[in-house]
Order: C-alpha cells, then sequence, then structure tokens
DNA sequence: GTATCCAGTCAGGCCAATAA
DNA sequence: TTATTGGCCTGACTGGATAC
C-alpha cells in the first residue's frame, strides 16, 4: 500500500500540466514548484515514493511507475506469492511440429540454432530450442530482426522482443524516435499555393508557409470579416474622412475611435497627408511653439543635442566677424578647447551657457552631474590658460549675449584694448550705460571661481551620490565622543583606534578631558 | 530434485516537447 | 542552449510453475 500523505516537490510542465490539473492542483507557472500526493503522480514517473508491504507491512520504497499500476503492493515476490498464489498461466504455442511414429516423439525446430529435434509429446507444445545452450543464447540477444525505420539487420534479447507491446522493433531509439515522428505526419495541400507540404496529422495546418497565411488572410479575412474585427465598433462608425485632403479612410480599431472622439487626435488617410498637416498646420501653432520649447529644454538637460553650436556661440561669431576681428573656434589648447581665440591680439572668449555652466543667478545649486563635471573643467581651464598662456579668459554668459548682445560687443572692445586686462571677466558684472561698458556695483561670482568648498556644498545629494566612488560598505558612521558631532570613517580605521573622534582637535581634547 | 520455461520486476538510457 | 519531465524501449535478473 503507498504510504498516504507523501508529498512529492514537483515543477509544472507542459507534459503533466492536464495530468495534474485534472487532478484538482491549481497552476501556477511553468517550472514553479508544487507539492503532489504520491497516489496523484503520473502513473511513469520515475519519482521514488514509500509503501508498505500488502503482506509483511515492511516499509520500502519503489519509483512510482512500479507502484501505481498496480493495486497491491509486496517487497518481494514471496510476500506477493504468500498472498496471491500464481494462476496457471497460459501455454506458449510452440512453432509447428511433425510426430514421428518410428520414434513416438515429436520433431520440432530449434527457435536458436534452426536445426531439428525432437521432444517427447508432454513436451511437444512448450519445447523451444534444441539445448540448454540454445534456450541461453536464443534467450538473450540472438534474435535477428529487421528495423522497422531503417530496415538495417540488428540482434536482439528474445525475452526484450516477446514484451515488445507494439511488435515494432527498431535498431536503436534514434530510429524509433524517427519512426514515430515520420507516422505522425502526413502531406498536405496548401490551400493558397496548392504546393504539397509535411504537417503533423494532429495540426490543422492549411498552409505551407506563413507567407501564404498572409496572402490568404489579406484577401479572405479584412474588414468585418477579420479575426481581430472588433464588433464593438460598427462599419458605419468606422467610415470617416482625411482631415487633408478629404478623401474617405477607415478608423481600424475602437481604441483609435476613442482617440479621435475623446481625446481629440486627428485622423488622416496617409502618411503624405499627416506630414502635410504637420508641416503647414501643426507646426505653425502656438501650442507646437510651446510644446518644443519644452522639449529642447528636455534634450538639452539630458545631453541629446551637440552644444557645440549654439545660438549663443552664433551671436559672438558674428559679432567678431562684424567687428573685422579674426577668430579660431575651439581652439586647441592640448589639454582644452577655446570657444573662439582672437589671432591677432592672443585673447581667448568662452561662451558660456546658463544651463551648461550653471549660471548662480538661474541655478541656486548644481543640480545634476555634468553641471558639475563642467564647473569643475571651467576651473581647471582657467587655471590652466593663465599659467601656459598667461591670458585671462573673457566668459560671456548666455543670458548677457541674448539679451544684450551690444553690451557684450562693447566688452569684447574693452577687452581687445586694454590687451587682456579687465577688472572683472565675466559679463554678467557690466552693465551697459551711454553705450560704454563699466563694472557693476553687485559682482556676482560663478560657481568656477567659489571655493571648493562653497562649490561642494551647493552639490544636491542626488549629484553627490552619483559621483561618489566611496565603498558604503567599507564605512561606518559614528557619533564624536567629544563633541557628538555625526562622523563617518572607515571601519578598518575605527576598529584600529580606542577612541572615536571627528578630528585631531576633539580627540586631543577628550584625551585631555580623562 | 532437476531441468526448463517464462511472467514479472527493476532500473538505465534515449528522445521529444517545452519553458526559460 | 539548457534543464526538466514523461514516454518508451531495453537488458538483466528473479523465482514460481511444470514435467519428468
Amino acid at each position: 500500500m503507498i504510504i498516504e500523505g507523501q508529498m512529492i516537490e514537483m515543477k509544472w510542465s507542459v507534459l503533466g500540466k492536464e495530468h495534474y490539473e485534472s487532478k484538482g492542483y491549481v497552476f501556477t507557472a511553468y517550472k514553479e514548484k508544487f507539492d503532489v500526493e504520491a497516489k496523484d503522480l503520473m502513473v511513469n514517473s520515475k519519482e521514488v515514493i514509500r509503501y508498505t508491504c500488502d503482506n509483511c507491512g515492511v516499509e520500502d520504497s519503489k519509483q512510482a511507475r512500479n507502484l501505481l499500476i498496480k493495486e497491491k503492493h509486496y517487497c518481494s515476490l514471496k510476500c506477493r506469492n504468500a498472498k496471491e498464489p500464481i494462476k496457471q498461466r497460459e501455454k506458449k504455442i510452440a512453432s509447428p511440429y511433425t510426430y514421428d511414429p518410428a520414434t513416438k516423439r515429436y520433431e520440432k525446430e530449434c527457435q536458436n540454432c534452426k536445426s531439428k529435434y525432437q521432444v517427447p509429446s508432454y513436451r511437444k507444445d512448450i519445447s523451444n530450442y534444441c539445448s540448454e545452450s540454445c534456450r541461453r543464447l536464443g534467450m538473450n540477444k540472438q534474435v535477428e530482426l529487421n528495423c522497422k525505420h531503417c530496415d538495417k539487420q540488428f540482434i536482439r534479447g528474445l525475452s526484450g522482443m516477446k514484451r515488445n507491446k507494439s511488435k515494432q522493433f527498431f535498431c536503436s531509439s534514434a530510429c524509433a524516435a524517427s519512426y514515430k515522428t515520420e507516422q505522425s505526419m502526413e502531406t498536405k495541400e496548401c490551400e493558397y499555393c496548392n504546393e504539397l507540404f509535411k504537417s503533423k496529422k494532429k495540426y490543422k495546418q492549411r498552409f505551407c508557409s506563413t507567407k501564404c497565411q498572409s496572402e490568404w488572410q489579406s484577401i479572405y479575412l479584412v474588414g468585418e470579416k477579420a479575426n481581430n474585427f472588433n464588433k464593438s465598433l460598427p462599419l458605419n462608425k468606422r467610415n470617416t474622412k482625411c482631415e487633408w485632403c478629404g478623401n474617405s479612410t477607415k478608423i481600424k480599431s475602437p481604441t483609435k475611435y476613442r482617440q479621435i472622439t475623446e481625446q481629440g487626435k486627428h485622423i488622416f488617410c496617409s502618411t503624405k497627408c499627416t506630414k502635410q498637416w504637420y508641416s503647414s498646420v501643426w507646426s505653425q501653432s502656438e501650442e507646437w511653439r510651446e510644446a518644443s520649447r519644452i522639449r529642447q529644454t528636455k534634450f538639452l538637460s539630458e545631453g541629446i543635442f551637440d552644444h557645440t553650436d549654439t545660438a549663443p556661440q552664433k551671436v559672438i561669431d558674428s559679432i567678431l566677424t562684424e567687428m573685422n576681428v579674426s577668430y579660431i573656434n575651439e581652439y586647441n589648447c592640448k589639454y582644452f578647447a577655446i570657444d573662439n581665440y582672437l589671432i591677432d591680439h592672443n585673447l581667448m572668449i568662452e561662451v558660456m551657457g546658463s544651463y551648461w555652466h550653471c549660471d548662480t543667478r538661474h541655478y541656486n545649486d548644481i543640480a545634476y552631474k555634468r553641471q558639475l563635471k563642467r564647473i569643475m573643467n571651467d576651473r581647471r581651464k582657467k587655471a590652466y590658460i593663465k599659467e601656459q598662456y598667461n591670458i585671462n579668459i573673457l566668459y560671456l554668459w548666455e543670458e548677457e549675449i541674448m539679451n544684450e548682445p551690444k553690451l557684450c560687443k562693447r566688452l569684447i572692445q574693452k577687452y581687445i584694448e586694454n590687451k587682456g586686462l579687465l577688472d572683472n571677466y565675466h559679463s554678467f558684472n557690466f552693465i551697459l550705460k551711454d553705450d560704454k561698458v563699466s563694472l557693476s556695483s553687485s559682482i556676482t561670482l560663478p560657481y568656477m571661481e567659489m571655493e571648493l568648498e562653497i562649490v561642494q556644498s551647493k552639490v544636491t545629494e542626488r549629484v553627490k551620490k552619483s559621483t561618489s566612488q566611496k565603498q558604503l560598505d567599507k564605512w561606518i558612521t559614528f557619533n564624536c565622543e567629544y563633541c557628538g558631532k555625526e562622523t563617518e570613517q572607515l571601519k578598518v580605521r575605527y576598529n584600529k583606534s580606542k577612541t572615536h573622534c571627528c578630528s585631531r582637535a576633539c580627540s586631543y581634547a577628550r584625551q585631555k578631558q580623562m
């Protein structure tokens, strides 16, 4: 008897899904584990389950496939026979034989060596071999057969041959599988191109290829006949007109219909009409311009645009051209590039975009990684140029360039006239009065000229986190034992020291206190 | 008791189908 | 490509039944 309550852990698979669902198990997902009661396993399962002998009661285990097909289970043949005496077995039908009156014996043909031999009457029905050696040979691998699939001759053990229910023999498992596959296939005629093709008998395949199927479908399964035609939107509601050319067109789905009627979306008969309407009507509207501005800002912040040929840069280029000053764009200084190098005067101008260089007037903190990167680069560039070329760069900011190009022009003039010497080098610190530039009363300091500590304090936590290379798991946070300030320290160093303070001063003070 | 036969048992191994 | 499961074939082996 199979021991009740045994739960076997199985995984959902295609092969067993139907079986287990029929037993009441709820399918979750393929490969997901679930518990199956031993008695519910598939009859061919190789899972090992426990049982008790129906004769002696001894507990043992066997593969499910050897237990599930029987009602009674025994630990040995002895136990089985004790409980169920073996019935008289059917006599095996022997091969044809003839009676020899001279010897009063029957003549038979040995199933192994094919030689003739004689047996007494009581053995005429059951004897198959002329000798024990022939019986052994005949019983074991001595039967020549032809493979059902490849027709190759092969040897098969007789016991195995006799137990073969299908009576189809194969030289190998591969041949058996190939034969099975071939038998499951049939030749069909494609309903579209009439070509013959092979398909499994159980499949309802009607076409030789997906190409034929789609072509057939494009002819016979369109409109209301289409497989995915949604009847909730009748044909009369689908018929409409193109908003650009006025030609009749059809709405393909209820979703599209809702977009047009409820969300005010536009409908066109072709891509050509869509493009014409877009360029002539939509792109000229104020609504589009507003959306476009938002989009451009977004692209700039995401770094999608190349910003070397920007509008402010073009303005400065045109001013320099107008002033008849020869210059080089993107002048190469080995490690850095300068926006405008004034050839005849050996001076340099940088065009500063509000976003990229983080104009302090617009950005109270440094909220983007690329802004911080640019600020640090500006600092290095300024120092490098001063050291290597002894030039003070003139920084013209986007706001002045776009709103006060005249101020920029006068500032450039002053920069050239003074041979690169100014009281300040940032355009936002100058005002234009009576067509003359003068230093503003209030001086603004750009991030690139602030103390590093101040710059760091302006960086948002998000940017700090993304730029930090610190391996957080190697650090520990603690409160200073003297002043109580929250401090971070490498775990290695923390574990080495007896006292934990935020600074040397605190550490010294604490030691003194003790 | 011996010789012979054979049904039944058990487990190894290959393959197909399928999901991930 | 790999892992898993079920389906199927197979050989080796066991031990009861039977005739002599």
